[in-house]
DNA sequence: GTTCGTGCAAATACTTTGCAAGTCG
DNA sequence: CGACTTGCAAAGTATTTGCACGAAC
């Protein structure tokens, strides 16, 4: 996929700014990825090929890449942030409260909300989340065995 | 409201903790909160009546009313974590982007999805999350000034 | 008296910043 | 040369932990 990384610094310059073989790399592990990552884990990535990159041109990069529209940050309960490749798709996690299973929902849950959103407030390039949480059937029952009298 | 708070005690005495003064204090703030509260915001609003509250306290107490599923954290791109009492209603947020402007939405956008999703996945007691990020329409142009080849 | 909870201080973890040196246009 | 970047070290924040003391069961 050298089209992506050609595009994305394409973009970079237009802004001023460089693809610089520490950017290419962090694009390129995010890019590999399946789904979103942590700092740590682009950090581990970008060190199998380049063993000196640096914590703070993690951070440094990714809010760059962030503020360009590259890739976009992910927050889901109980754990740290994660990054991935700002893809127009949306993200749909299923998280039990009691033990924190996650999982990634793939149905088409929002259908046409996108497009009805952009219209009625103006905003463009939405992207959606979903988080559905609640308390999957065994950690319910644990639950219930404390919520009901008695 | 002191229903709600007597329930609360209740529902810790099951699982044998206590509703002591402290985690009365903080459950209190984010009662009357209306949305959702740092954990800053939370510290202030204790030391208000009770100027000896401490920090770790706060985080402790949060955790432990987050597992009893008396409150909920909620995480926002670009904010730390905020808590808020577990109420049984979705939240829905409209993020820019580029200038992080943060806009809830009242709509009841979601329908029946929270049902769908209790029957196809065994899971109870859901909410749901939406964010909706994008870019409001100053800075919509203000991207696409660079986007655009030229 | 034993378990639970708090305050305080110290330890960790996470993130940002300043600066000297390197790279590219 | 001048603007942009990086690595490193240091500074900041945020969060967690250990422990002694006090309160509740």
């Amino acid at each position: 996929m050298l089209n992506y990384l050609e595009s994305s610094n394409e973009l970079l310059q237009k802004r001023g700014y460089r693809l610089t073989p520490q950017r290419y790399m962090i694009l390129q592990v995010l890019q590999e990825a399946v789904g979103h990552l942590s700092i740590d884990q682009i950090l581990e990535g970008v060190r199998k090929s380049y063993p000196h990159m640096n914590l703070s041109t993690i951070y440094r990069t990714l809010e760059l890449l962030r503020e360009v529209g590259l890739v976009r940050e992910i927050h889901l309960p109980g754990e740290g942030v994660q990054f991935e490749i700002f893809a127009d798709h949306a993200h749909q996690h299923l998280l039990c409260h009691g033990c924190r299973a996650l999982i990634h929902l793939d149905a088409d849950l929002l259908g046409n909300l996108p497009k009805q959103i952009e219209l009625q407030y103006h905003f463009y390039g939405v992207t959606l989340d979903l988080l559905v949480a609640g308390y999957c059937e065994k950690c319910w029952s644990t639950m219930n065995a404390f919520n009901t009298s008695g």
